[in-house]
DNA sequence: CTGAAAGCGCTTACAG
DNA sequence: CTGAAAGCGCTTACAG
């Protein structure tokens, strides 16, 4: 393989300038530049990733620690992110938890991102205080996406889920729905995406601003897929006198909620009115009445957080004084949710 | 930062013993290894990548190329893959292809993965006689996964796409279907997943063995996602005379069909019988009857086939002579596929 | 604008 | 089983 001493010789210069020249540094002639990158071209000399990253201190990497790749919120915010950070010419260490909570332990260990990646971010990753401070360790720029604990220093991009919840269950409200079930994660999971329990909040906060008072047995726990939603509403529906109204804590625990209610005989949404939160890529197909977020701009925004301040560029327009973006949701209603009907 | 000198100091012994200890290696007896470990474990002690990657040349990293993250087959694959590494130490470099042509020729340009990681997995990458040379000229390990195209020396993973299609499409025929159209990807993306040829292929081997034969004004080509099947579905009813039956190329496209023969008012299956590939994560919430291929097991295997051989472990047992490993598709049939109606 | 030299922090023959 | 020393291939002050 060709290294620098070999594009050295050819160009007639010291390695150093090689380094510079190729690296695009301003402290090199225009005709030494052209010589460099002429002998670099024919050698077809690619750097050392490994001599270049021992010497210099940066790895043009960074890790993204996302629960799920597989669900859709992850996969669309690792891809939009994915496209940031190639275009700015980094590299990006995919770290998928896949639910094992032992998984979040190993990659948040210190150890495991030092010296590896010059930025991290965290997507819906639940930290204790120990983790919080294990990253503070590592002394690394960050940016937390749609999670409920944030790091100091790091900025964090999210939505309102406290308010997204209120807008679903306030249409619901509005369709004269009183028995209104609500299904979501289940807290005792240590990697639940912790923002089912904002979204639980915004739920009961809506109902009691209507005068009504949050029933626990319209409110179930599972896991937050589709899978989960399934299993939800059929221990909602073993309970007893249905609800007239389902909110699912997300768009694919609302999708379980439709093949739970249509085994069950039950139809939708004359029997039973179903929203979710999300605007999964299928819930145009599917009908799914929902809240949207924008999961491709949180992707992205999260990435220019990360990067920006790498390449010397302010952030402080894009952030609140606290760090924070909060990203708008909006109603889309489709044919899951209609009136209830009169009894 | 501590580094080995440190440990080395610390446990009184020199850095080659502590890099041996730390590694596992055989040749320290174990009263050393054990001050040693007690010695990193004490300074908090981590390896720096960079200088292990320099000096010893192994990079611990594995390059997994996808044409979109966000699909559910390729969602599947790099969570299962993803496991396997980081279960056998190593990480995941992630690149996603984004649908750009592009991105495609910036990874698969030698000098990018070079020196970067110690395998490759190509997942339903296109590649062109160049590329092929490239990937050959980097002297690495690497897998394929779902792919038209092969590597020489390469294991592969995937299915018989051809025989998935003539499943799909015999099924259609024992249905009583004649009109049977075909929905697919578009040839010229250059970025195309190229199983969608081999569907065609079966679909029109399957139609000529029972006697018919394949009408061109049944065969729309289009985006092979959810839009896709979409737009392909509405350009097939513009035609008039719509067909009794819909064979998508894989579930999404699938999906889209379902949408937009909602939209045109006609009924799935009274109307028209819809099929695909793939058995997607929500194909059960919507009734799409379709032929299922294993992903998770796409994705382990590629990884195993991958990492065993980098682990000194022979995979002869598991590959067919020729390198590839072909696994079983099953038609599943829900309530999108019925008989055709008597005129 | 350019070069000589030190140094980044490991691993690997080689020798014992 | 262990150590001294060379070397992996760059980048970075420092000096000019």
């Amino acid at each position: 393989m060709t290294k620098i001493d070999d594009v050295a010789r050819l160009a007639g210069v010291s390695t150093a300038t090689v380094s510079r020249a190729l690296r695009g540094l301003p402290t090199v002639s225009a005709a030494t530049r052209r010589r460099v990158l002429a002998a670099a071209e024919q050698l077809q000399y690619a750097v050392s990733p490994s001599a270049s990253r021992l010497a210099g201190g940066r790895t043009g990497t960074v890790a993204v620690v996302v629960p799920r790749i597989t669900r859709w919120f992850f996969g669309v915010v690792v891809e939009a992110a994915e496209d940031f950070f190639h275009r700015a010419g980094y590299d990006l260490l995919l770290h998928n938890l896949g639910g094992r909570e032992q998984n979040r332990q190993r990659v948040l260990h210190a150890a495991h991102l030092h010296k590896r990646v010059d930025a991290i971010m965290l997507v819906a990753t639940p930290l204790r205080a120990s983790d919080v401070a294990a990253l503070a360790a590592l002394d690394l720029p960050g940016v937390t996406v749609s999670s409920g604990t944030t790091v100091p220093g790091w900025p964090c991009v999210r939505i309102d889920d406290v308010a997204a919840a209120r807008i679903a269950t306030r249409h619901l409200l509005d369709l004269g729905h009183r028995r209104i079930a609500h299904i979501s994660g289940d807290p005792d999971d240590e990697l639940a995406y912790s923002a089912h329990l904002d979204r639980r909040r915004g739920h009961q906060e809506e109902l009691r601003a209507a005068g009504l008072h949050p029933d626990p047995s319209l409110d179930v726990e599972s896991s937050f897929d589709i899978a989960g939603g399934t299993r939800a509403t059929e221990e909602l529906l073993r309970r007893g006198d249905p609800p007239t109204a389902i909110f699912a804590a997300c768009d694919e625990m609302a999708m379980g909620a439709l093949t739970a209610l249509r085994d069950a005989g039950l139809r939708v949404p004359q029997d039973v009115s179903v929203i979710g939160i999300d605007d999964h890529a299928l819930s145009g197909v599917l009908g799914l009445s929902t809240v949207a977020q924008p999961a491709v701009e949180q992707g992205r925004l999260g990435a220019q957080l990360l990067l920006d301040p790498l390449c010397g560029r302010s952030t402080d327009a894009l952030v609140k004084p606290d760090g924070s973006v909060i990203l708008d949701t909006r109603l889309v209603v489709r044919d899951s949710t209609a009136p209830v009907r009169a009894h």
